[in-house]
DNA sequence: ATTATCTATAGATCTATAGATAATGC
DNA sequence: ATTATCTATAGATCTATAGATAATGC
């Protein structure tokens, strides 16, 4: 029954994955401790072994979550980033998808614990953006700061209220292109 | 114990009304029926001969928090709008605040019932939006659709982020600040 | 007679812990 | 000997229902 340490870690890193994953899904209360076991593959037994409490893994696995998607958007330009961000499979692949989309609301009543894991992606995501900006235009990094900032909110928001549209309603569809025109519309005048 | 139709329609409203500020306060999964039913001011055995099922009154707080708040809305400028929606006041009274923000992600991932509610919810807000603005320049219904659901997006998502960090961080209100900032850059620009 | 609300509870969760088991690691 | 995982369960939820109670409304 028992395995060696590296296989351990290696069991509680996919626990980690494995949560990621199904939180972004179904929500951190959506999931329980005996389903997550079962989904990595393992017995709720061994849980509290590997984890202080459900709060310390919503902490790891947003962690986790959020380093991924901060990792995937460094090297994308503006617009490709933007036209991945609010896609479609995007919005309906929500277990692949940005965490701080499918979380973040969910984790402003959670502990703080959770939500210092948050600030922290947010800050990764900055800098991914920061970096892939960084060969183009001279710009002050003040008024970078502020841009993505802005940007980040305006793709989260747009991508939540397409989620929160039944499926296959227009609206849904109609919230993602108006956030992407209006984005597009912004930089067209920039560059003029 | 026994009361009169018009007092149990009443009753039915409050129980509506509490249940909107809760579900807005701490998730839909954070209020229990009993919890409910006592903040209300009655039991839980009453509940069912008010609703068809939890879902059916999450659909209805939700319907009715978002109408509110479009109700509200439909007065301001953008600017006002704006300042108010990103204002550390609205971050921080979630139970009084934009229904939107507090519950649409938990909505993504409930019954359709619920997410026709939130579809409805943001047609209403932006019917109000439409009408704030109908008094000042001429301009393209389609393209102030597109532009209206593009500025609900970006005060969203910065509110959403903002209330997902911890309490007191500077990052939550750098967050609201750079919405802030970016919202306004851009009106100014088109002012010019 | 009808019915809005109450008390009580069934049945299914969920987090966390206790103690057993069997493989690692000294 | 230690410990990663397992089985089993305590104790506290939660949604929904059943049946009792007492006031309305015909």
């Amino acid at each position: 029954m028992k395995v060696s340490k590296q296989q351990a870690q290696a069991n509680r890193a996919h626990i980690v994955q494995t949560a990621s994953a199904l939180f972004r899904e179904r929500g951190y209360d959506g999931v329980g401790i005996a389903d997550l076991m079962a989904a990595a593959g393992f017995t709720q037994g061994g849980f509290y072994k590997h984890f202080e409490s459900k709060a310390d893994l919503m902490a790891q696995a947003s962690a986790c979550g959020l380093a991924e998607s901060a990792a995937r958007t460094a090297g994308a330009s503006t617009e490709a980033f933007v036209n991945l961000y609010l896609s479609r499979e995007h919005r309906d692949q929500r277990a692949t998808g940005c965490t701080l989309a499918a979380l973040c609301s969910d984790a402003a009543r959670k502990e703080d614990e959770v939500r210092a894991a948050f600030a922290a992606g947010i800050e990764a995501q900055l800098s991914a953006m920061h970096e892939a900006k960084a060969d183009g235009e001279e710009q002050d990094a003040a008024a970078m700061r502020v841009a993505n900032l802005a940007l980040m909110a305006q793709v989260l928001g747009g991508l939540i209220m397409s989620r929160a549209c039944p499926d296959d309603s227009a609206l849904a569809d109609e919230i993602l292109a108006a956030c992407r025109a209006d984005i597009q519309g912004r930089q067209d005048e920039e560059q003029s």
